[in-house]
DNA sequence: TTATAATAGTTCCAAAATGAACGGTTCATA
DNA sequence: TATGAACCGTTCATTTTGGAACTATTATAA
């Protein structure tokens, strides 16, 4: 392994460890609110995510979430009894299920904003120094990252049955 | 809210999405890699930090892995049972261990290498495509970033530190 | 010195997360 | 339509996680 490579391998390293740095603390903050508010992380994800656009499908959030299904069944069944969530099946399609948030899970998630600032503000601050050029290459070079390591596990990874 | 106020939350949306999806993929690939190699998530993480240096305190490898330190403790006592790590209390501080790897272990290392690149040589293939300069920019992103989120720690903060 | 606080790591166990199997629904093809 | 595959969401059982309390050691203060 000659000096090139090896500076190669050590930077490969830092920027892996910057993921790790930069998401460990996204983890940490909406922990904290999630607890703070008696919910779970999966649940104040999903409530993020579906307060964004008043309704939507439980297969969307999925796509959103990244949660695996079972956990967003169980966290989507949490939020439905403590009312800040309804289900609902979406009409001409009686496998899918809309998630509306309720009259009460909207005043919950604006009194958790008003408490915090919740994470998007939080991290919205956290990027204010980046100009906006930096910001859309921020963007763009994450979304090619991911695209490529996606590529990785359709290629190599499906030994699935 | 003014449209630009919007767009700026759009932004920040979309990149903490992005955050989110690379993220996934990382973990997704960890533990795969893992798992076919009878590994823990947080055991393979731990292997990768000290196979790094040969030998390594415990608390160092807590900072780096941002793994919570009862979590730690016990996936090194999985790799310590497995005969792949060994513990050593370090001269001079009776508190702090030092983890060395095994014979074992770094033959266990090096074979999951041979199996597939581990999760290094992916995620170098993943960056490649960015120009070196994009690549440098990308960590100093993150590290300004990493900085500011760290600076919303509640008083709480009873991990490590 | 002695007392007190801080630190490193371990143990315990309740809570959280999730893979696998399943039930009902829709789609594709014949 | 019929059949089989794919899909969406749920349930169940199990594993994983991480907070809190604890032990042992070291650091600091009085």
């Amino acid at each position: 392994m000659n000096e090139n490579e090896k500076n190669q391998l050590m930077q490969s390293s830092q920027l892996l460890h910057s993921f790790f740095s930069v998401n460990k603390n996204i983890v940490r903050i909406v922990q904290n609110i999630a607890v703070e508010n008696d919910l779970t992380v999966p649940q104040y994800t999903i409530l993020m995510i579906v307060i964004h656009s008043k309704e939507m499908t439980q297969k969307k959030v999925g796509e959103q979430s990244f949660l695996p299904k079972s956990t967003l069944s169980q966290a989507v069944d949490g939020l439905v009894r403590l009312g800040l969530l309804e289900r609902q099946q979406v009409v001409g399609n009686r496998r899918e299920m809309n998630l509306i948030i309720s009259e009460k899970g909207e005043r919950y998630f604006k009194d958790i904003h008003l408490q915090n600032g919740g994470i998007h503000e939080l991290f919205q601050a956290a990027i204010k120094p980046l100009s906006n050029m930096q910001r859309e290459e921020l963007l763009n070079m994450h979304l090619q990252i991911a695209k490529n390591l996606e590529a990785y596990q359709t290629t190599q990874g499906d030994e699935m049955k």
